[in-house]
DNA sequence: TGTGCGCCCGTTTTT
DNA sequence: CGGGCGCACA
C-alpha cells in the first residue's frame, strides 16, 4: 500500500463530506460567543490570514472555532487540516478544545502538532531522499555536542578556544537560517577556527551514518524534500487544504520556509501572532516573518483581536507604555471592559534578600487577603524573573519560611543524567548499534573501562566497520582487552545482547509497510516495563546510585522509578523512545497549593491573578548581554520581555528592583531599570519599604506616597521622599545586623520531633546536623550547602530520606 | 583508571 | 561566589 493512500494515521474520516454539509446546516454555537474580531478571524476561511492578537485577547479560542468552522463548513476533513504549533502544551491544548467544541471527534486530527513532531512524521516517508532510513533516531542537545566534541579532537583544533557548544550553536543557527553546509554564506565561514563549514559537513556526514538527526534537520530535511521533490511537496499542498499556524512571531527562516512552501498552491494559511510577543529571538525566531505576512501573502486579511479579557486597565495601560517605546510594530492597541483595578506597583529594596524577603510576606499576606483584595491562593500567584539564577533567592527565603513554591522550567525531566543513562540503556536494548548510547553508559557504572579501553573498542570497530557494540564484542574475543575491564566489558556487551533478544520478544514489529507500528495481537513474552526494570537492575545502574550518598541520589533513584511508570502508557520500549525523543516536556505537577517561579520566556501563554516582577535593574533587566550583542534589537527584545510579564497579571502586578545585588560573588550597586522609567505614572503606584515609617519588618501595609501620583514624572521615582529615604536607610544598615533575632528558644520538643544532634535530610540541601532549635524552625549545618535555617516540617531524619517531603 | 585541585566563566532554551 | 571541566597527579 501506498502510505499516501492511508487515512494519515488517524481512523476519522468515516463521515462523508455530504453528510458533515448537513451538521453545518445547523446553528453554530462555537461562533456566538466570539466577539466581532475574532469572528472575523473565524470565518474568513479561504485565503491568507493574519490574526494580530495581542496578550489576553482570546487567541486560542478564535484558533480552536476556526478550525471547527472549517469543519462544520465542510471545507476539509479533519486530516486534511495542518495546525502548527510550537509546544507540545500548546497542541494538546488546541486538541482538546477543538475536541470539546467539536463534542468527541478530538482525536482525529493528526496533523495537529508542533513543527518538530509533524516533520518527523513527514521525514519518516521520505527518509530515503536525504540519505536516511525511516527508522532513524533523533538526538538532543546532549548527543548533539558529544558528537560535536569528538570531531573536533580529530580535526586537532583546540577545545577550549573554539568549545562544542559554541559550533552547536553556529550549527543551529544555520539550520534555523536552513542553510545547508554548501550554502553558508563564506563571510560566515570564519566563526569556528576558519573551519565552522567544513565541521558542519563533517557533522552531517557523520549524523547520516548513524542515521540520525539533530533537531534542527528534522525541519531542514523537510525543506530540502520539499524543494527538490517538487511531486513530493505537490502532494502534501494537495492534502493540506487548511493551514493554521500559532505563536507565527517566533518562527525562524527554516520554519517560514517550512510552512510557505506547504501554502503556497491554495494559499489557505492562517498565522496567528503578535509581534510584541516575539522574545525568541536569539534562537533564530525572525520577527521580520509576521511583519512581512502581507507582502508575502498579496491580500491578506489582517485581524486584531484588541479586546483583553485578562487583565485591569492600569496593567494595561502600564505594558502598553512600556512596549511604546518599540520602533516597527504593526501596532495594537489593547483595551478593556473592565473599569477598576488596582495600579501596577513599583517598589524598590535595599538587596535581593530583602526583596525576596519582601515578596515572600507580600504572597502571605494576599493569600490571607489583605491589601484590598480577596485572598489569593498560592496557586494564583507567580514571580517571574529574568535569569533563571535569580530563582535562588526565592527558593532559600521560601524555604526558609515554609512557603510552598514550584519551579516551572527547570531542568527538565528527560534532560537530567539520570534518566539520559537509563534512556541510553533502553536504546542500547532496542537496538544494539546505537554508538553514541554505547559511548555513554559503557562506563556507567564504572566497569573498569577508562579512556583507553574506549579507544580500543573504537579501534576495533571502526577497523571492522562494525558497531561499537559489535566491535566490543570481537575486543572481547581476541583477548585485545585485558584487566579487570575484560570480563565487565564481556558482561556488557552480553547483557545487551539478552536485553536485545528480550526486546524483540517484546514486541514484533510489523513488515516493511511500516516498521513503526506494532501489532499488538502477539502477546509479548515479556513486559516491557518490567524489562526496563530488569536493565536498569542487571547493569549495575540502579546500584550505583543506590550507593551513592549524595544528596540527590534519592531523588534520582526517585526520578527512575518515574521513568519506568512512566513506560507503562506505552505498547513497548520502541515507541516510548520514539515518544520521548520529541516530547520532553515536564508535565508531573505534583498537587498542592504553591506559588510559581519562572523565567519570564517560560510565563508567556500563562496568567496569573497576581504576579512579581522582581529584579528590574539595569544590567539585569534589560539584560547587559543582549545590548552588547544585540545593540538596540536586543534592548527591544528585552522591551518585549517586559510587556510579556506585566501582561501576565490579572489583577495586580508588583514590580521590584534592588539597589544593591551581588553578582558573581561581588556586591554591586544596581541601577533601576530603564523600563521603569517607561511605566506610565498615572498607572503606578510606589511603595515605600518596610521598616521605614517605624514600623519594623513586614509591618504595616506599604504605604503609598502620596505625592507621587499622577503628576510626578517618571524619572522622579528616585528623587522621591520614599526613594531617599531609602537610600538613607541603606547607609545606616551598611554594617550588617543580625536579620533574625537569635536566642528565643521555646520548648523545641513540643513543636519538632528533632532535637540537636541530630542527623537529617533536606530535599534540597541535603544531609545535616541540627546545631539549633528555634520555634518550629531548626538550625542545621549542612555539609554541602552550609548553616542554613529551616523549617522542621522539611527535613525528616537522616535515614528516613526517602519520605521527604516536598 | 580514579581523584582532586585550580581555572574559567557566567541569559533567555518551545523541540 | 560556585559549578563544570580539564589536566596533573597518585
Amino acid at each position: 500500500m501506498n502510505a499516501w493512500d492511508d487515512d494519515q494515521g488517524a481512523g476519522v474520516a468515516a463521515v462523508p463530506l455530504s453528510q458533515r454539509a448537513m451538521m453545518a446546516a445547523r446553528p453554530a454555537p462555537y461562533l456566538d460567543d466570539l466577539n466581532p474580531a475574532q469572528r472575523a478571524a473565524v470565518e474568513a476561511l479561504d485565503g491568507p490570514v493574519l490574526m494580530l492578537a495581542g496578550a489576553g485577547t482570546g487567541k486560542t479560542k478564535a484558533l480552536t472555532a476556526r478550525i471547527v468552522h472549517l469543519l462544520r463548513m465542510s471545507k476539509a476533513r479533519p486530516n486534511e487540516v495542518l495546525a502548527v504549533t510550537f509546544t507540545n502544551k500548546a497542541a494538546r491544548e488546541m486538541k482538546l478544545r477543538v475536541g470539546r467544541m467539536l463534542g468527541e471527534v478530538a482525536e482525529g486530527m493528526p496533523w495537529m502538532g508542533t513543527f518538530h513532531s509533524l516533520s518527523v512524521k513527514i521525514l519518516r516517508r521520505h527518509a530515503e531522499l536525504v540519505g536516511l532510513k525511516s527508522n532513524f533516531t533523533i538526538l538532543d542537545t546532549d548527543d548533539q555536542v558529544r558528537l560535536l566534541k569528538q570531531l573536533i579532537v580529530a580535526a586537532n583544533i583546540d577545545e577550549k578556544r573554539w568549545p562544542a557548544r559554541m559550533l552547536a550553536g553556529m550549527i543551529d543557527g544555520w539550520k534555523n537560517r536552513a542553510l545547508v553546509p554548501e550554502r553558508v554564506p563564506s563571510s560566515e565561514a570564519g566563526g569556528y577556527a576558519n573551519r565552522g563549514t567544513e565541521l558542519y559537513a563533517q557533522y552531517q556526514e557523520r549524523l547520516r551514518t548513524l542515521n540520525a538527526c539533530d533537531f534542527g534537520d528534522l525541519l531542514l530535511h523537510c525543506v530540502t524534500i520539499f524543494q527538490s521533490h517538487p511531486d513530493v511537496l505537490a502532494q502534501y499542498q494537495r492534502w493540506f487544504r487548511y493551514i493554521l499556524v500559532d505563536e507565527y512571531q517566533d518562527t525562524n527562516v527554516c520554519q517560514y520556509l517550512w510552512l510557505r512552501l506547504l501554502a503556497q498552491a491554495h494559499r489557505n494559511i492562517c498565522c496567528v501572532g503578535d509581534d510584541d510577543q516575539s522574545i525568541y529571538g536569539w534562537r533564530g525566531a525572525e520577527v521580520g516573518n509576521i511583519l512581512r505576512f502581507e507582502k508575502d501573502f498579496p491580500g491578506a486579511h489582517v485581524v486584531r483581536l484588541e479586546q483583553n479579557y485578562r487583565s485591569t486597565p492600569h496593567i494595561l495601560a502600564a505594558a502598553s507604555g512600556v512596549i511604546a517605546g518599540n520602533a516597527g510594530r504593526l501596532g495594537k492597541t489593547l483595551w478593556t471592559e473592565v473599569q477598576e483595578g488596582h495600579k501596577v506597583r513599583l517598589i524598590g529594596h535595599w538587596d535581593g534578600e530583602d526583596e525576596a524577603r519582601w515578596i515572600g510576606e507580600e504572597i502571605e499576606a494576599l493569600q490571607r487577603g489583605t491589601r484590598g483584595m480577596d485572598p489569593v491562593g498560592l496557586d494564583g500567584q507567580a514571580i517571574l524573573v529574568r535569569a533563571s539564577h535569580q530563582m535562588r533567592a526565592f527558593e532559600d527565603r521560601f524555604l526558609t519560611i515554609g512557603l510552598p513554591y514550584r519551579v516551572i522550567g527547570g531542568p527538565r525531566f528527560y534532560e537530567r543524567q539520570e534518566i539520559r543513562d537509563a534512556m541510553a540503556y533502553f536504546r542500547l536494548a532496542v537496538s544494539p548499534e546505537d554508538d553514541l548510547a554505547f559511548e555513554r553508559v559503557v562506563n556507567v557504572p564504572k566497569r573498569g573501562l577508562g579512556d583507553k579501553a574506549q579507544a580500543d573498542i573504537q579501534r576495533a570497530a571502526r577497523m571492522a566497520g562494525v558497531s561499537l557494540h559489535e566491535g566490543a564484542r570481537e575486543l572481547v574475543a581476541s583477548g585485545g582487552i585485558g584487566g579487570k575491564g575484560a570480563g565487565q566489558l564481556r558482561a556488557f556487551v552480553e547483557g545487551i545482547d539478552r536485553w536485545h533478544a528480550l526486546t524483540l520478544d517484546a514486541v514484533r514489529v510489523a513488515g516493511d509497510d511500516d516498521v513503526l507500528e506494532p501489532i499488538g495481537a502477539v502477546a509479548p513474552a515479556m513486559d516491557h516495563v518490567r524489562l526496563a526494570e530488569m536493565i536498569l537492575e542487571e547493569s549495575g545502574y540502579t546500584e550505583m546510585w543506590q550507593n551513592d550518598k549524595t544528596p540527590e541520589a534519592p531523588g534520582r533513584l526517585e526520578n527512575l522509578k518515574e521513568l519506568v511508570k512512566a513506560l507503562e502508557q506505552f505498547d513497548n520500549l520502541q515507541g516510548f523512545l520514539e515518544h520521548v525523543a520529541l516530547i520532553m516536556d515536564n508535565e508531573t505537577e505534583e498537587a498542592g497549593e504553591k506559588v510559581s517561579i519562572m523565567t519570564l520566556h517560560a510565563a508567556k501563554g500563562l496568567e496569573f491573578p497576581v504576579v512579581f516582577l522582581p529584579g528590574w535593574e539595569d544590567g539585569l533587566f534589560p539584560s547587559q548581554r543582549s545590548m552588547d550583542e544585540s545593540g538596540l534589537k536586543g534592548l527591544e527584545e528585552e522591551r518585549r520581555l517586559a510587556y510579556v510579564g506585566i501582561t501576565r497579571a490579572e489583577e495586580l502586578c508588583t514590580i521590584s528592583f534592588a539597589s544593591n545585588r551581588r553578582v558573581y560573588g561581588q556586591w554591586q550597586s544596581q541601577m533601576p531599570s530603564r523600563f521603569i522609567d517607561e511605566l506610565p505614572p498615572a498607572h503606578v503606584e510606589v511603595l515605600t519599604p518596610p521598616g521605614l515609617y517605624g514600623g519594623g519588618f513586614g509591618a504595616a501595609a506599604p504605604v503609598a506616597v502620596s505625592a507621587m501620583e499622577e503628576r510626578v514624572s517618571k524619572a522622579d521615582v528616585y528623587n522621591s521622599p520614599g526613594w531617599r529615604r531609602m537610600q538613607d536607610r541603606a547607609q545606616t544598615r551598611g554594617m550588617a545586623q543580625p536579620r533574625e533575632a537569635r536566642g528565643m528558644v521555646i520548648d523545641a520538643t513540643a513543636l519538632s520531633s528533632h532535637s540537636e544532634g541530630d542527623r537529617v535530610f533536606h530535599r534540597k540541601f541535603g544531609y545535616g546536623i541540627v546545631i539549633g532549635i528555634e520555634g518550629d524552625k531548626l538550625e542545621i549545618d549542612f555539609s554541602k550547602a552550609g548553616i542554613k535555617k529551616v523549617v522542621a516540617g522539611f527535613v525528616v531524619d537522616a535515614d528516613d530520606a526517602d519520605e521527604v517531603p516536598f
